[in-house]
DNA sequence: TAGTTCTGTGTATTACTTACACTATTAACT
DNA sequence: AGTTAATAGTGTAAGTAATACACAGAACTA
């Protein structure tokens, strides 16, 4: 049930999940809890973090605390529920904040990168099914920064929301593929460029030219190209990879915004 | 293992599974096999389109067919591989051919389409992990077609892959939200919309104006907002849902390729 | 102190992938 | 024709996972 569409059980509940500070209390009735909600979803982080999401099992959650596996469901109703709290208990990173210069591109370039470095710090979050938009309080801190800097323009609530759903998606996504082909390179002992050029290379020797005319001739050229765009995370040698040339289609996307609102800067 | 991060185990066992014909062959020693790796992929296909990918185990394929459970791993070496000869096997539709009038953006927009559709098709397909580019041979049916569009306004190979690849996750991605939305809303039997409203309302309920200013502002907006821009498929009635505003997203992409490019149309 | 309620544990159930050994089959070779 | 060797489908079992359920003991309330 890990990883299949969760019953998001109308947005409500999830809601209600994520915001219900489930704190202590008072005094009830009963042994003393031992852990707290947010000890076991930190434990559950920090377990991810370190050896990935496929090692969340309630189990070795449980190990990783001390505890036998079924404690845990009294702090949380199913592993789904776990894992909506980790991803909102992961984004606890402060997004960037308003800049100074009213510059929404370069605020909402700024917010893009951010999502790429909290991404980074925690890589099991892209695997994570997402159910739709933000909910939890940390998830609406950076919808909040990324609606400031793409509302700027004048776009309007709805146009807006979608906007940035699609940067977020475009990121994650990416992120992901990034993840996966690392993944896979670094267990063959290559780098993620050896990986990409196989796929060109595997391509090209089992495609008939004339049967798929683009596809061969742009193979061939991006075996050839030598340029290659300035993108995220230039300052880091990272061996290649999808991040790397993601400016290009972000810059498309923002290009895209700008064209629709004629530069003008209000609302 | 069903949907970790599959080991693409270098692209090129991926380009040889899914280009391997795989086919009888002449005559080989011992009992004839009764099936072939076509006929497993078809039904699992069948199951999938019928009961959602969740339905897909070995145990249900096999009873399908009328077989053991073991005797799939004749014809398939892993589930992770049956799941990478579906995805190929379902994009068995033909995707758009070239246009007369040589109007990429056009073109563009038809290719989107037909897309919405094959997922629309097979909904289970969202929900396979995706690894890098297609590298079957329908999958490249389809990006071939999709590459003569983007290509022709001239973009460079490695923009025009990676301008692509973004059509298609956001696509994807939201097709995706748009399946888990409905479900979850034909589980309480609501409509998207009544879900939508839910997450609205819920948040307004639960989020202090001056901490979260703009979402609050626009939420509420949004509420309020009339006007839903015609979208992909406004001929059918769905009820709403987000792929139905998804046409303005895919044309601020489509403007951003064109304020790129100039407006020229060679290459 | 008696009663009640809640915590953490132990056990069992269910569902899944897949390794391995086995039998029955059938082509290739003598 | 008879032998050999490879191969197809079966049965069983191991391993991992989520989670339902019952229970022992803790700690508050009356």
């Amino acid at each position: 049930m890990t990883s299949e569409q969760p019953d998001p059980a109308a947005t409500t509940d999830e809601i209600r999940l994520l915001w219900s500070g489930h704190e202590p209390g008072p005094a009830r009735r009963g042994p003393r809890p031992k852990l707290t909600r947010s000890e076991v979803v930190t434990a559950a982080v920090r377990l991810a973090d370190a050896e990935g999401i496929e090692a969340v099992s309630m189990q070795r959650v449980a190990a990783a605390l001390g505890y036998t596996t079924m404690s845990l469901y009294r702090y949380v109703d199913s592993k789904d529920d776990l894992l909506l709290l980790m991803a909102d208990a992961a984004m606890d990173a402060t997004p960037p904040g308003p800049r100074e210069d009213g510059d929404w591109r370069a605020g909402a370039e700024e917010w893009c990168l951010a999502v790429v470095a909290l991404y980074r710090a925690h890589p099991w979050m892209v695997r994570l099914p997402v159910t739709g938009p933000p909910s939890g309080p940390n998830g609406i801190r950076w919808m909040e920064a990324g609606l400031r800097e793409i509302c700027a323009p004048g776009l309007r609530p709805s146009e807006a929301v979608q906007m940035l759903l699609i940067l977020t998606t475009v990121l994650r996504e990416t992120l992901r593929m990034e993840f996966d082909m690392r993944q896979a390179a670094h267990r063959h002992g290559q780098q993620i460029s050896d990986n990409e050029s196989a796929w060109v290379q595997g391509l090209l020797g089992v495609l008939e030219t004339d049967a798929f005319p683009t596809v061969t001739r742009v193979l061939g050229q991006l075996g050839a190209e030598e340029d290659k765009f300035g993108g995220l995370d230039s300052d880091s040698e990272r061996g290649g990879g999808p991040v790397e040339g993601l400016g290009f289609g972000l810059d498309r996307i923002l290009d895209g915004i700008e064209a629709y609102t004629g530069g003008r800067t209000a609302d």
